[in-house]
DNA sequence: AAAAAAG
């Protein structure tokens, strides 16, 4: 490895590590860690940013015990040890292994970042490793996660451990070819499965998997608080059913929050004897209470101009990565279409996620993002746990997230295990009050931006600038998209409507302003009237009879945009370029 | 209709 321009000041010791973690703690300025852990991508020596000295921060989430002791105890196989890039554990890797290895249950408290994936994989293979190899169609490991790259993300990290070696993982996820999937699981070994709860099930009914999942050893629930939510419930209960008993399985529950509900279930899953492992002590601070965080209030037609302004700024930083949430998958879209637009961030690789894409485009953007050096991510809430892209300078939200503890998760993408960080959040005037008072906001370290009065000054250059790019390339647009997001965020804030003590008038009088002015939405007609909606999606809101709204009747040639009747079915986006 | 997740 050359050494880059301005790599000479580097200390020497981070060469002199090849087996220093790195997904463990991403943002070390390490050059092996900059180019990325997954990167297999060659990058331009140009581009190789400035290492800086390491910081001794970076080391927080590491233990002082190495995978090689455990090697020399003869608690790791050699094997599976010589597959394992890192040479100190993590903290959470060091309590799970033993008992995992014994085959206890586990009930891991652990933030993502911390090498998670690692401290139950590598003991839960290295079960299977000590076992006869078992015939080919038995599911050693089960692995259930929210998202879909969560699932990829581990997938990839069990291929690493399997490499070479006779056992084979796959992973079972909505969005892509089910055949494909029906096909490999009968021709193909699949000791570790890792799955979405969705698919899961529907592999249980139409591909008779059910009975397979009675040879599961180790069931790993990754991400269970999250995976407690209401619209999983039906899925998980009919994976319960068909998975080993828990009397004769081994089962790893992780989750980020432990509270009473997580414990409910941890009673009803886990053993009742057995471990509970935590690595949140008092003294070792949450993320996100020392995460620097910034909020800005300003109004629902600044936020643009205020976004591009805080861009612009990053863009003149040596390699930002940022991720932009936003709370509507059509919202995260018509930011992105907007943003990369915009000539001044040719420079600056800009990417979107969220689920109005096909699955083989998130992919890609979700690959390409990881490795990239710099760029801009507008995500809806799809990456918002537990997805690792590394060196993650800050995190934007704009608009009120759902509740507190999608704002923390969010906020976790950045500043990785100990790592640095920043986060802003911009909010509209009506939704500040409601969300900022709220006791685990107020918990935070979040202040007002220092900036804010000039970020969001009309008369200053800055934004004027910002704010005439923002309506140029809203102007030139089309108009589906903004008549998708206008839809999306009518659906999103009337949950709100109680909390913010609005009437429905005052919905919908918010929402076209938002299509209007905002998007500046214009009706193919000519007239000034919002985006259409379909009588049905406006009885679905309960928003029949209220005035302002542009009813229409269903026409047999519909143009998607207004409802279009379909359900949860993501129509591919066909504009998709790899970045 | 609103993150996600089955189509």
């Amino acid at each position: 490895m050359s050494a880059p321009p301005g790599a000479s000041q580097a200390p020497s010791r981070n060469r002199r590590r090849p087996r220093r973690p790195q997904q463990q703690h991403p943002a070390a300025p390490s050059l092996a860690a900059r180019i990325a852990p997954l990167s297999t991508a060659a990058t331009p020596t140009s581009e190789l940013p400035t290492p800086e000295p390491e910081s001794t921060d970076n080391a927080k989430y590491l233990s002082n015990a190495k995978f090689a002791d455990f090697y020399a105890r003869g608690v790791l196989t050699k094997a599976l040890f010589e597959r394992i890039p890192f040479e100190y554990c993590t903290e959470v890797q060091e309590k799970t292994f033993l008992p995992i290895i014994e085959g206890k249950d586990v009930f891991g408290q652990a933030k993502t970042g911390t090498g998670k994936t690692i401290a139950f994989l590598v003991p839960a293979i290295e079960q299977l490793a000590r076992r006869p190899v078992p015939p080919p169609e038995v599911i050693s490991i089960l692995v259930i996660a929210p998202t879909r790259e969560l699932c990829l993300q581990i997938e990839k990290e069990a291929k690493m451990l399997f490499a070479g070696s006779v056992y084979r993982t796959q992973s079972v996820i909505g969005g892509v070819n089910i055949k494909v999937q029906r096909r490999d699981l009968l021709n193909e070994r699949s000791d570790v499965l890792i799955a979405t709860p969705g698919r899961l099930v529907d592999h249980i009914e139409n591909s008779n998997l059910g009975p397979r999942l009675k040879t599961v050893q180790t069931f790993v629930m990754d991400e269970a608080d999250r995976l407690l939510d209401e619209g999983f419930q039906k899925s998980l209960i009919q994976i319960a059913n068909q998975v080993t008993p828990k009397d004769r399985r081994q089962t790893l529950l992780f989750s980020a929050t432990v509270d009473n509900k997580i414990r409910d279930i941890a009673r009803v899953v886990l053993k009742d004897k057995h471990e509970f492992i935590t690595t949140i002590s008092d003294a070792d601070e949450a993320t996100h209470q020392h995460v620097h965080q910034d909020y800005i209030v300003t109004s629902l037609a600044k936020e643009d101009a205020v976004m591009l302004t805080l861009i612009r700024r990053a863009a003149r930083t040596p390699f930002p990565k940022i991720i932009v949430f936003y709370s509507t998958a059509r919202g995260a879209a018509i930011a992105y279409d907007l943003f990369k637009g915009i000539p001044d961030f040719q420079d600056l690789p800009m990417f979107e996620i969220h689920s109005r894409l096909s699955q083989g485009a998130r992919i890609k953007q979700a690959d390409a993002f990881k490795t990239a050096l710099k760029g801009v991510l507008f995500s809806s809430d799809v990456t918002a746990r537990g997805m690792d892209f590394p060196n993650i300078t800050a995190v934007y939200q704009v608009g009120s997230p759902s509740s507190p503890e999608q704002y923390i998760h969010r906020l976790g993408r950045t500043a990785r295990a100990g790592a640095e960080g920043y986060g802003v959040l911009i909010l509209a005037d009506f939704e500040a009050n409601v969300l900022l008072n709220k006791k685990e906001m107020r918990e935070l370290p979040l202040k007002p931006h220092p900036e804010a009065q000039h970020l969001t000054d009309e008369s200053s250059d800055e934004f004027k600038s910002a704010k005439e790019m923002v309506v140029q390339t809203y102007d030139a647009m089309d108009s589906v998209a903004k008549a998708q997001a206008y839809q999306a965020f009518m659906g999103y804030y009337n949950g709100f409507q109680k909390a913010f003590r609005w009437s429905k008038e005052d919905l919908v009088r918010t929402a076209n302003h938002y299509a209007l002015d905002v998007l500046r939405y214009r009706s193919p007609d000519g007239s000034n009237n919002p985006p259409p909606l379909l009588p049905k999606t406006v009885g679905m809101m309960g928003l029949k009879g209220v005035v302002g709204l542009n009813i229409v009747r269903p026409q047999p040639d519909a143009q998607q945009g207004y409802g279009g009747g379909r359900s949860s079915a993501p129509p591919p986006k066909k504009r998709q370029r790899a970045a």
